[in-house]
DNA sequence: ATATAATATATGTATATACATTAAATGTTT
DNA sequence: AAACATTTAATGTATATACATATATTATAT
């Protein structure tokens, strides 16, 4: 559905204040079906985005701020969600011991589980590879980078 | 800045994985960018959308669901966004007398005078237009619609 | 060696968000 | 008209977020 009656706006003052407007737009689009996929999971997008960090790095484990430069929000408080995750027996966190300033963490087995059974609800949801060629969105990542420049 | 860099994850499942990581990323950018110009005025992105659809409206009222309706992100509060606009004194709110559920909302002269502000700041912003041309801009409009479906 | 700066993480706090529930007014059915 | 359903808005509550500040540790400068 175009933008213009998602927001029941049908005038822009140009194509780049609806490319803004557009983008904050699908984006709440993506995380409100995200959500939904990991509400029965009992995790957050943001805390999820972690996991997938840590899996990614396991079985090593890696610092408080080499998560916080991998995270899509960069403003997030990583240490209150790592701790989230911890709560939840998915992640271990030990202070490391050749700088006692780091924290190292590491996802668990059961976190690891846990992103298997998310991985298929996951790949249910397949409205944009339903929507889009491999080539068409090439092109819209192609063009996001070189929109922020 | 390639996403791969920014976040530093240099392979991705698929050009659809990481065109949704890409939204979520780019969205993150430009809110920020946003409320940073947005802050010396007292107001969120939030509060910031709801101001610039009673100015579509004005000099007329609309009720609250039909801001809801128009607003960028579906999920909000809209009750209490309008209760802070409305301590700011940038809008009014009074009581439907045709349909007393409703609540018409209209903007003040001070937030209109305040939006005037804003827009000079906002026109400051110019990394948008700066890094795409216009074509590109619509193309990526274009695809986004499609994308959603 | 001591003072100062820089770094890593945690905490405090106000606000925002998601989502469920409530309350009031209006519509619909019988 | 009474009972029930729907709509509109507000409120309650738990969690998340943004941003400032604090604390501990390590690095650097004097």
């Amino acid at each position: 559905m175009r933008i213009e009656d998602e927001i029941k706006q049908n005038k822009f003052h140009s194509e780049y204040q609806k490319l803004a407007i557009n983008i904050l737009f699908t984006n709440q689009w993506l995380t409100t079906n995200t959500t939904k996929i990991l509400k029965p999971f009992g995790i957050s997008p943001q805390q999820y985005n972690v996991l997938r960090i840590l899996k990614g790095q396991s079985p090593n484990a890696i610092s408080v701020s080499n998560i916080m430069d991998r995270m899509i929000d960069k403003m997030s408080n990583t240490s209150r969600l790592v701790e989230k995750l911890r709560q939840k027996e998915l992640i271990e966190r030990v202070t490391c011991e050749k700088d006692r300033r780091q924290v190292d963490v590491k996802i668990t087995k059961k976190g690891l589980e846990l992103l298997e059974k998310v991985k298929t609800e996951m790949n249910a949801f397949k409205t944009i590879s339903n929507n889009l060629t491999e080539k068409e969105a090439k092109t819209i990542n192609e063009l996001l980078d070189k929109m922020r420049g």
